[in-house]
DNA sequence: CAGCTATGCCAACACGTGTTGACTAGAGTG
DNA sequence: CACTCTAGTCAACACGTGTTGGCATAGCTG
């Protein structure tokens, strides 16, 4: 085995490691106190190195939360799945991210501090219109009912984030995952394939 | 008319203007901004005065979030709503609401502050126990199913909440509110009053 | 008018923040 | 070994924050 494993691009400097570090502490402090509370001597100090260290590997904060903060919500294939258990599916999928390390979803990372940060909430509409609005185009052909659909999920969905993982709504946080699987998977069934009452324009 | 017109307990100051030109400031910043990026500095420019008659009048920023933040959702008495109604009753009443001035509404304010600061998710789990649960009380005598439900309901209103007034979702915020009332009442309405599949312990 | 109190502004403190630059050790290479 | 470049620390800057105390002024009260 020779120095080198990977020999694409990067030249695996020696302190990969560090970097590593920085990343991890930097998506812990993240999701667990938002953006702007997120202090930059904290996640040095929690990656045991100075906080110089941080800005001379990724610039500034800005750039560190977008380098620790990379959204990938590895949505099933929907194709895949039969057309009535797209909703208990889609819920089913999230709760089982969220049960396993909250702190290293980055959907609720995002969720946190978009609500007082706009440029994380124009990130947050990104992954939505890249993610989320395809999974509704593949139930309709119709691009603006699709849009209304995939919008109606992302309500169902976020809220359900919301009360579960942030807010920490007790019935919420105490409700077995079949329960909410069920119940949230069912709105999010219907809002993909029920009727819209034709009031699109 | 004599000087006291009110002469129960406030003595009428002759500060009364400051002290609400004060809050009136603090409310559109914190609805703005949230909690931490409102800043006092801000909020006094805003109100035209010096920062330090904002602590003088409300002792400390946290006071001042607390007095500026009062919290009434004025739910419609349920009593009065037909039993099939109430999911597009709820919508229709919040989506109103917001219409009107969206910084005027202190639980938009709450849930924007709520993502980042545990005290203010606190207070929001207190308007949750006090104001939405007595709504699914109305409706099952189960304390532990209603608590699911209304837990449920909230659900489903913080995420429209959250979709169309904080993260600006485009296809929920261009959505007219009477497909929303018809859409998210009936999930609602399934919340409150639809089976729940007798998972409950 | 004299005196007191409420109302307001000004300047400053103490602190935490992101960010920067100079400097030290230490590995890698000729 | 001598030289170079990287990995890292230290101290500090510049700024914005909540908060405090002192001082002026205007209004009310005797």
């Amino acid at each position: 085995m020779v120095v080198g494993m990977n020999d694409v691009q990067p030249p695996a400097r020696r302190s990969d490691a560090t970097r590593a570090g920085i990343l991890r502490a930097a998506r812990a402090r993240f999701a667990a106190d938002g953006y702007q509370r997120a202090t930059i001597r904290a996640i040095a100090a929690d990656a045991g190195i100075d906080p110089s260290m941080v800005m001379r590997y990724y610039g500034n904060k800005a750039q560190l939360f977008a380098a620790a903060v990379d959204v990938d919500l590895r949505i099933p294939d929907v194709a895949r799945v039969p057309r009535d258990r797209l909703g208990e599916t889609l819920v089913a999928h999230f709760i089982r991210r969220w049960e396993g390390d909250p702190a290293d979803d980055a959907l609720l990372t995002l969720l946190r501090s978009a609500a007082t940060d706009e440029s994380v909430a124009e990130r947050l509409r990104g992954i939505f219109r890249e993610q989320v609005a395809p999974v509704a185009l593949a139930v309709t052909a119709d691009p603006a009912e699709a849009a209304l659909r995939a919008g109606l999920v992302a309500t169902s969905m976020l809220g359900l984030a919301l009360c579960r993982q942030i807010l920490m709504l007790p019935p919420i946080v105490a409700a077995a995952p079949d329960v909410l699987v069920v119940q949230v998977g069912a709105t999010v069934q219907r809002y993909l394939t029920g009727p819209l009452g034709g009031v699109l324009p």
